[in-house]
DNA sequence: AATCTATACATAATAAATTTATGTATTATA
DNA sequence: TATAATACATAAATTTATTATGTATAGATT
């Protein structure tokens, strides 16, 4: 918590890249996983991240398998091909954000 | 038009980052420029611009001087001390954002 | 002269993403 | 046996921005 606004509009771009790197994850792994990697300063939400799950997988860009636990259940999430593709694309998008919010905020740095 | 989601959340901080830079504009400047900055990839909306500068303002950031020019108005804006400090915090929120982002993004890259 | 574009402000309705709150249930740990 | 962690989920409220609309002046084009 305590997330500057800036990371708004992130989430999607981090869970496609997570599972372009793990192949396979749940959604509690990713909450966790992303904490760890950032030490502690990105939580996502439980209400943000299921739902944006959900739309990923709507829109094609993510299969989905259901495992039992013992007696509790996982969602394995995988991207496809589509999604795979929709990775690049929202890294790219990334790239560009930061080249541009460079140009902006620091003078000597103009866009190419 | 185009942008990004990535954007959400940062038009506060490009706000004032042009204002800490410019001493003075008006809202129709601002939009001009981030344009010409970013050769057209960033357009920043009325809708959007005016109520940030008005909330900026609300908050204590922003100071406003009114000009007529001709039988036309335009409303000067100005950073307070405390939007300074603002924009200080701002900018700094958008390099560790970067920072995280980049961790997430490129496994090659830690957290300090 | 008439029309179009640019300048300059503004707000309202809608959409989208996220936070906060709440809910259910299992498993491990103190 | 109580608490924390694991694991899913959704609903209400909030925030931010988009799209649409409105008003009006000024400059450029036909």
């Amino acid at each position: 918590m305590k997330n500057s606004e800036l990371y708004k509009g992130s989430l999607i771009t981090i869970i496609l890249k997570l599972l372009n790197e793990h192949d396979k994850m749940y959604g509690y792994e990713i909450t966790k996983r992303v904490k760890e990697i950032t030490k502690g300063e990105l939580q996502i939400t439980e209400g943000a991240l299921y739902p944006s799950l959900h739309k990923l997988q709507a829109q094609g860009f993510l299969d989905v398998e259901v495992v039992n636990i013992g007696k509790r259940q996982r969602k394995y999430y995988e991207l496809t091909e589509e999604g795979t593709r929709e990775t690049i694309k929202k890294l790219a998008e990334l790239e560009h954000y930061i080249k541009t919010m460079r140009a902006l905020v620091n003078p000597k740095f103009r866009m190419a």
